[in-house]
This record gives structure tokens, sequence and C-alpha cells, in this order.
DNA sequence: CTTGGTTAATAATTCACCAGA
DNA sequence: TCTGGTGAATTATTAACCAAG
């Protein structure tokens, strides 16, 4: 019996929930599979595209098969007929109208970004692992590392290409590209290195390559609002939102008008928005006039907030609470953290996370015990069955958890 | 024929990527329907229980269903013998029983984000909304606010609580709490400020409530191995590893010992453990030596990095590149931020300054080179002020610190 | 548009974990 | 162990809306 990743129970979860059939999902299976062999590997159909993996050294991940996103018509029956509709989030509808062409697919070429729309036709493999030997590479090993490092973040920037697509072609974590960015290369492999400046060089030949990393997305979705439907518009490769980033060079242009003036007109937003695409010009990406009006806006918020801080904070100590005396958060002020040996100077925290003093609240322990064990009664179920039924999971964690795992 | 949604289409490359097999998908779509019409809606096995949703203010979502976890022994043959190993990270299965209908497929389609789910079987609510009026509520309500934050941080920190996890149940983002915690409460709604009050108040009375928030999880799973199996062991509720956060006292107190000796022996290391553990317990979870001995690991590295980074900047300046000459740093060390030499220099105004030259290369694959080796001459040389001046870190520097990255 | 709210996306940081000496 | 690597989890920060003057 087969057994399944998290991953594939989850998606599969999902699919039930969308209120797909087993039929509607086999059918849906069997085209893709359909299209992936007619067209894939062949990517003969016109308008067609198809991606090579964005393999890279260590991923067995990533490959997105496929999505014949939009077939003229004339290729289009089959999948037609039977279904797939549309595409996924992590790329796009295309279209075979205006500009495209073979858009650019080799080297920078690529940008397009926001248009809603393109495709790419796959002559050319996107691209294709580089080798460790290849010229460019070596080329690139050539030069001093902090070189090769500003040259990395010079272009990753100037792309506005984001950590994690990087990570994901490299094959590393976001956290280790942004150590990376950070310039803490101390410990970190050659291996590792080699694989950033290998994502850089695909990068460089096809900047469009970091669209299709499928944006990485936090499941924070805590609240609101169904997350259902978004306008049928604008969205471009994933279906998500991308957050564009202000250069550096920008916030100083933006922060320089901002003091002299804080509420500039349309006009003079215009003259920013396009300064700043003509001393920083991001590739594939305007700087629009909303996006420096929205910076206006929220450096305005900003700035009022910090002053109202200023105002506060003694009114803060004070107390200007109503019914509770509360001395305990006096009695902290005072000690601040009694117990240990702190005399380290420059301890950053100190004002606001205020720590010390623990005497709050007891109360709360009050039942937990009940409730807690409650959880952990669903917990070991939880476990049982998985065990039971041969569960997978991720990577690595052995032990039960629950509250004290670790160690 | 039946047409798809994004979502579901995109859930289905997503399982084809992950390699499944048709058969494999049938088979577990069978799997999950079979066990949801005998678990889910009739949550009727004996070991179990049910959470009420975590609703709370504005949540519309998270309705799930059911997953009824646990079955003893008896009742799970099925999934057993089939394959469904378990359940998934946000676990749940759905069904049709509880309280929503036909889960979303028309507009958006659902979900496929929303997840979160699980089920609550309404028998038992573990928690019930707090009423506006509540006496708890009111009674928090008349305390003073800043009384109010602290007694929450207090409470969320001593039980180990995750932002992400009171926002959920609050019914708002992450990105709120945080502000909340960091007591930007400036911008922040009555109703917002309310309903974290309530969901502190709910997690008063029940702290383990906190574990059943399935944790956020972030799709970077960028790397290398397959996401799929792993032992079948440990897991908590969700699946997830839970880190955890040790305390600002804790850290005083590991801070203090780390400077008196950075390589304690284990037993010096237990007594830390024990030491926080009395001075600041964090509820249902043990400051653990384990925890301690990665700390000072840790630290230690830390400390390394930076001493490296102080003995590396001259380096760093001096060059080991082999590429590139460079003296253009040299000159410029003295001259502090003297414009630079090329007719790039920056367009225009300026607004503080600092570092200078914008903007490298214009075409990225080709030429920058010049370009680029100036501003990694300028970085380096900004770093080098940097460490002479002691950086300062922290707070907040607005001017630049590292700068590097472009102009 | 602008503020007041509030969030998604993304970057940074913290704690963990693993292999090998 | 510890250290060199690395990453998952979690928090902080940014750029974006959106409703209602």
């Amino acid at each position: 019996m087969a057994l399944f990743t998290i991953e594939q129970i989850e998606l599969i979860r999902r699919l039930r929930n969308s209120g797909i059939s087993k039929d509607q999902l086999v059918r849906a299976f069997d085209s893709m599979e359909r299209l992936d062999r007619e067209l894939g590997p062949a990517y003969s159909t016109p308008a067609q595209n198809n991606f090579s993996a964005i393999s890279s050294l260590s991923s067995p991940r990533v490959n997105h098969s496929s999505p014949p996103v939009g077939m003229p018509p004339s290729s289009q029956n089959q999948s037609q007929n039977g279904s797939i509709p549309v595409m996924e989030r992590s790329f796009s509808i295309q279209s075979q109208g205006s500009q495209d062409g073979p858009l650019s697919l080799v080297n920078g070429g690529g940008d397009i970004k926001d248009s809603i729309n393109f495709k790419l036709t796959p002559s050319s493999p996107i691209i294709d692992e580089i080798p460790d030997n290849s010229e460019e590479l070596l080329e690139l090993l050539s030069k001093s590392e902090p070189y090769i490092h500003e040259e990395i973040k010079q272009f990753i920037s100037r792309h506005n290409i984001k950590q994690h697509a990087v990570a994901t072609i490299a094959g590393l974590s976001q956290a280790y590209v942004s150590r990376f960015y950070r310039g803490e290369t101390g410990e970190m492999s050659d291996r590792s290195k080699k694989a950033i400046y290998k994502s850089y060089l695909q990068l460089k030949k096809n900047p469009a390559l970091a669209m299709l990393v499928p944006p990485a997305f936090v499941q924070n979705r805590t609240p609101g609002r169904p997350p259902s439907l978004a306008e049928p518009q604008d969205f471009s490769f994933s279906g998500r939102r991308e957050r564009f980033t202000f250069r550096p060079a920008h916030l100083e242009i933006l922060e320089g008008y901002y003091q002299r003036d804080s509420y500039p007109s349309v006009e003079r937003r215009e003259d920013i928005a396009n300064e700043c695409n003509r001393v920083a010009p991001v590739h594939g990406r305007e700087v629009t006039l909303q996006n420096v009006t929205n910076w206006f806006a929220n450096k305005r918020k900003e700035m009022k907030r910090l002053a109202m801080e200023e105002g506060l904070d003694l009114n803060t100590l004070g107390f200007r609470g109503k019914g509770r005396p509360n001395m305990a958060v006096l009695s902290m002020m005072k000690q601040d953290s009694a117990r240990s040996p702190d005399q380290n100077s420059d301890q950053s925290h100190e004002s606001n996370s205020e720590s010390g003093p623990q005497d709050l609240s007891q109360n709360d322990s009050t039942n937990d015990a009940e409730q807690l064990s409650m959880a952990v009664e669903i917990a070991a179920v939880n476990q049982a069955i998985l065990s039971l039924s041969g569960k997978v999971h991720q990577t690595k964690p052995p032990v039960v958890k629950m509250e004290n795992e670790e160690t």
C-alpha cells in the first residue's frame, strides 16, 4: 500500500473540499497527463511553453509540468472538452496576442512581469543546470568574493527578485540566502555559495525564471475574508500578489522629497516616480505613481506614530490607568529584572520588552492542567492514527513534542 | 464537461508533481471519503472530542469539519489498510457534517489557502466566544491599557504562545499582533484590541487552545528532500515542530553565564536550565539542557562571526580578491564619501548622501563590471568606516548601514 | 486623495539539528 | 561534545489595499 506524503494528503483534502468529484479528478489528471505527453516534451504547439524544471542542485522538486495554458483555439480541443480551464498558481495565462512572441526568454529579457500574461515560448530550455565547470561560473569564481557578492546583490535588487526565489533555484533556504545577502558568509560552504552563484547565473540568463518560482506562501491566512476571489484580473504568474520592493536608492530619493514636502502633489509624485526609474531602474517593474503615493501615505503614518510615541511614553509609564492600581507594574519598573548578573551594558531591548518580573497572573494556570491533558490526549490519538496508518511526515522530527519535545 | 477552478487545477498539478499516480490518488480519495463517512459527521467514536471553532469575531472561516481524530483501535482498520497515513498539516478532512454547507466552490474556488481547518464538533465547545459584555472582558477593560498590554504579554510569554496562534484566535493577522506586542497600539481600533483581549481571555481559560491552532506554515520548502516521508513518529497536533522561545529573563540569565564562561559544563548547563525555570517558568514547557546547550553553541558561533567580521573588514578592504584592483577604495577612504569619479554619480539631487554612487549598471548582463566594482569598493569602504566607528546597529540607525546593495 | 485600519508578502532572527572530529 | 553548515519556525517590516470622509 502506498504511503503518501503529508503534502499529498493535504492536496487531496483540499481538492475534496473544493467539491471536486472523483470522476472529475480522474479526468483532469488524465488530461494533464496527455497534454504533458503531447505538448510537454515537444512543446510544439504554437503558443505553448513548458518549463523545464527549476531543478538545480538539490531540487527534486519544483518541476511543473504541463500547464499548457492558453492554447490557441486550435490545439485546445482536448483539454478543452476535458476540462483544464486554466492554470495554476505558478504561472500563467498567457495569451498569444500582443507582444509576446517569444518573449524574452533568453537572457535578460525577461521581465514582463506584471503584464499578466505572458508566455514564453520555450524553444530554449529556459534554464538548464549550470555545470560546475561552465565558463560563466568559472569566470565568476575568478573574481573576489566581495565582488561577486556585490554583483549578485545588485542584480537581484535590480530585478526585484525575491530571496525565496533565489533560494528555491539554488536549492537552499530563504534564511540562508538572507544570510548571504547580509554578508554573513563566514560559515557557508563552498557548495552553498556556488549554488547561489549558479542560481544567479541562471537568473542572469533569464530573469523571468524568478517568476516561475512559486512564491512562498504563508499559511497565515488567519482571519476573515474568504480568500475567495480576487479581481479576476491582475494576477500575474502565481496568482498571488507580488509586492514591489523599493531599492535603497529609491528610498533615498523618497526620503529626500519627504523632508521637503510630505504632501507632494500628483505631478510631483509623478516626477518622483520617474526620477526613481531613472536613477535606479528595476527591470521589468516600474516605480509607479501608486507606489509613490502609498509610500508617502505610509511614511506619514509612521512619522505620526513615532511622534506620538514620544509623547506617550511618559504617560504610559505614569499610567493613566483607570481601574487598577496594579502595583505589579510599578514594582516591575523599578527592579527591572532583579535576578541575574546583568551588568551587560548594551543589552538591546530594555525599554520595551521588559521582562523581568513575572508576577502578574498566576491564575492562568488554574486549570490548564485539565485542558492540557485533553489536548494531549487528542494529540496522542492523532499520533496513534498516524502510526497505525503508517504515516509519513516530513523530514525528521523524531520525538513527541507536545510539551517538551526537545531535548 | 466540467470546468475546474484555478485552485483545483493547481492542486492537481501539484499532486502530479509530487509523483503520485492516478491509482494512488484514487485510492486516497476513496479512503478519505470512507473515513469521512464513517467517522466524520458522526463523530461518534469513543475517545473523541472535538473542538468548536476557534471562531471569534471576524472569522467566517475556519470551519473545518471533521477530523475525528483518534479513533480507538476498533474503528481504525480502514484507514489502516488503505493508505491515508495520516493527517496533514492542517489537518482535517472535511466532511459534510457541521456547519457549513457546500464548501466554497464557486467563486474563488475555494480555499486553497484557507485551510487551517480542523474540526470541531460542536458538542463541547472548548472555547466559546467571550461575549462583549462578559465579566472578564469588562473587568479587563477596567484596567489601564498599558497594564492590560503588560498582562497579556506576560501571559503569552509565559506560555510560549505564538503570535500566529493569538492572531488566529483573535481573527487578526500575525503582523497586527506583532504590532500590539511592540506597543504600537496607536492606530488600532477598539474592535481589534478587544479581539486580542478576548483571545487572551480565552487562552487564559484554556492555554491548551493555542496548541490547537494549526501553526502557520511557510511554503518555503525550498530545497531538497522530498518533503515526503518522515519518521512516522512524533508530531503533535499539527505535525510540525514547534520552536521554544526563550523569554527575555532567560536570555539575561544565559547571557550572564556566557560572559563568565562560554563553555559551561553539563552540570552548569543543567543548573542554568533550572535557574531559568525557577526564575521565569514557561508553563507547559521546560527549559531543557538541550535548549541551553543549543543556545550556548549558537551564541558562540554568533560571537565568532562578529569577531571575524571586525577582523575581516580590513582584509576585505585590503582585498584578497583576485580579479579586481581597485585603488578607488583607498582613495575614498580618505575623503570619506567623496563623489565618485565616474560620471555616473548620481542624478542630481541627493538627500542625505552616504552611499553615493547610484546605480551601477544598466545592462546587467553586459558590462556592469566597472560600475560594479566601484560599488564593491564603496561598500567595502563603508564597511570599514562602520566597523571603525563601532557599528551601532540596534534600534534604528536610519541611515545607511551596511549598505552595499546598490547604491 | 487622505487617514485610519489592517493585511499579504517578504526579510530577518532565533532555536534546532545533523555530520563528523 | 563541539563546530561547521543549514533550515524550520517564528517575528518584524514593508508595501498595499479599503472604507469613509
